[in-house]
DNA sequence: ACCTGAACACCGTTCAAGT
DNA sequence: ACCTGAACACCGTTCAAGT
């Protein structure tokens, strides 16, 4: 019996386990109701032996990261500075819509981890290949914000507002009190035929903002911007 | 005895008096520490009373939200829809920046409360009012996003990679292992006289980039922009 | 030296027992 | 009917006792 028990531990906890274990769990079920408790009884062990491997939650969160991060591809650029941001960040996307838990912790996290910090010195990379200053690079990066990760806390939830099992004295309601929400989310265009509630393109609204962006950070560029000067100022 | 401690509980409880006192405990120490037990203490008040005034500890949030929204100044518009827009966001900023834990609430909030719906629809209409499409604006309230409440997840962090304490050593590691970051981060911009980590200007780094949207937006309602065409395709 | 059970100091919330 | 103490089912982490 005992024995046995040591047969099903067979592979040793290793740093990666546990990472990956923590991964896979906060794929499943997401990262609130992750505990070290339960990772440790996913991987058949004791709290404590986590312990061994990462000093604390929050370490482990950082680790968490940081396979994410690992898993980007970072190949295949683009002919120029522009296709090569926009390649790179909707790769970005691409697996952290895989790991929806992903945004937030990214967003929690203070210190960077190496791969986190080569991530972004790839971007800043870029953007220094395409001709910009640093000084003007420095703050394209502010701008792209946590959208160089590929997503963009979704503030703006029009689904939560769609129809669905929304009663129409209820809706009727809110068409008075915030008309402009319902007109948004109703989709409601006068010379268009308005098609109703059809839920948000997320893709098609990321892809839009980061566009809108990147051709204004080109616009900056090719005028020879600086920060003595503020954009709104041209 | 007990005589007194009524004295002291003089004021009754009440949902405003419960939100208001969750605001000032997380404007002194931070919302990860502020719990149902310890606000409770605060009050004077068995943890339980609580629950009298708030379904539970989401609805709590929810609350302080609506309280830190309640408090952005909403007169004082501008004389187009860009400047109502970038004076209302300004207004916001200013708030949030009283109550830094607000950002990290706001962003985890799915519901949104009556105050924020009205938020959002003041907002909306701005920009209806200078002309904007239904469809354009959906977008442009995608591409504002968080922003809209007046902050920005600061995902790209220079202080911490900035001087203080690092030793020269490691600042030579990291200058070999991340030089980018560490050219934004010492802004060693060689045609300009070099100032050593400064860290950021963080009201700057948000105007700059509210801008660079803002004039985006301008642009596509100039164009007569309409969902049809993306805007990287002109 | 390593490992780990029990313990500590917390949580949010339920519930039954008191008034 | 209202209020609330105790209890429940959790946390992350410390620490001392075991091997």
């Amino acid at each position: 019996m005992a024995e046995q028990t040591e047969t099903v531990r067979r592979t040793p906890l290793s740093r990666e386990r546990v990472l990956s274990a923590a991964v896979v769990l906060a794929d499943v079920s997401g990262v609130e109701p992750l505990s070290m408790r339960k990772l440790a009884q996913e991987l058949g062990v004791v709290p404590m032996a986590l312990y061994k491997h990462v000093a604390n939650k929050e370490e482990l969160l950082d680790g968490m990261v940081d396979v994410i991060v690992g898993e980007v591809d970072t190949g295949a650029g683009g002919e120029d500075w522009k296709s090569t941001v926009r390649h790179r960040v909707l790769a970005a996307r691409r697996i952290l819509l895989r790991h929806p838990w992903a945004r937030r912790v990214i967003e929690s996290r203070t210190n960077k981890s190496p791969v986190v910090l080569e991530y972004m010195d790839a971007m800043i990379g870029m953007f220094r290949a395409g001709g910009f200053s640093v000084d003007l690079t420095h703050h394209v990066m502010h701008a792209l914000g946590s959208r160089m990760w590929g997503f963009t806390q979704e503030v703006f939830d029009d689904s939560a507002t769609a129809p669905a099992e929304i009663p129409p004295a209820m809706l009727h309601a809110m068409a008075e009190k915030y008309p402009h929400v319902m007109a948004i989310a109703m989709r409601a265009d006068h010379d268009d035929e308005s098609v109703v509630g059809q839920g948000c393109d997320d893709q098609f609204e990321f892809e839009f903002a980061l566009d809108l962006l990147l051709d204004g950070f080109e616009r900056l560029h090719e005028q020879g911007w600086t920060s003595r000067r503020r954009p709104a100022q041209r």
